[in-house]
DNA sequence: CTTTGTGCAAAGGCTTTGCATGCTT
DNA sequence: AAGCATGCAAAGCCTTTGCACAAAG
């Protein structure tokens, strides 16, 4: 069982809420801005520890821009991929049982057992298709 | 039409080799050590800069990874995945056309054209799971 | 009281840039 | 000859890490 135990603290309570309040994907630069303009003072490297681990706990979802700058937001589902639009960056979450299948059975075939697969798509949306 | 206008150089020209010589995604790091093993000694700087150009010419594709890495490939080119093993590294190539298919019709499903895909799968080989 | 979180600053890793030099055209 | 391309090293950015201190359980 995946005991998810980590401490609350008012740091802690800063991002969760600088990460609800906004669906977006943020960057961490962005919410230790955001923290620190309300007043909730965050140190730069504890608002990356502490995404880091919302991340590890499958709270937060993290995709990369282009310029390599990775952003967060809450998740709303378990597990899921992204579609992306390679210039607005508007996401749509996939879930698709079949790519889990697929990747499951490559798997088997060739012999390889507990098998994790990444898979993000990138493409361009119709709004941004049209302009 | 603006004819895109650069220079013929050993070095560029090593830099497009290493790309045709691979059809899968790779980061100007590995790019810059394939030459530098192969002999054809290139500044990374020169590999980046000569990169930035094809990508703006359009003959080169950029993706990021979780890493925040760019990785380049020539455009318009078939390629396949890689099942890794976690332990000895061991490398099985894809056969990608089911993948391929899924990745067109969620983009059009949603609305997104040209639609790119990263799909890496990482498990354990039979050798490593029976050590 | 013990363990984990926090801050700050330093260190890391990838990428870009300044500048003098070499090579293409 | 004129101007881009290259190399090297320094600088930039985002992110991670070491360490001492503070706080949570």
């Amino acid at each position: 069982m995946p005991r998810t135990q980590h401490r609350e603290t008012r740091q802690s309570h800063a991002v969760r809420a600088a990460l609800a309040g906004n669906q977006q994907f943020q960057s961490a630069q962005q919410l230790h801005g955001r923290l620190r303009a309300r007043g909730d003072g965050v140190g730069l490297a504890t608002v990356y520890r502490t995404l880091q681990r919302l991340v590890e706990q499958g709270e937060v979802d993290v995709l990369r821009t282009d310029d390599g700058e990775a952003i967060y937001r809450l998740c709303s589902r378990e597990h899921h991929h992204h579609l992306t639009c390679r210039s607005c960056r508007r996401t749509v979450e996939i879930d698709n049982s079949a790519v889990e299948a697929w990747a499951r059975r490559i798997g088997e075939e060739n012999g390889y057992a507990d098998v994790e697969h990444i898979v993000e798509l990138v493409g361009t949306c119709a709004d941004c298709a049209a302009s």
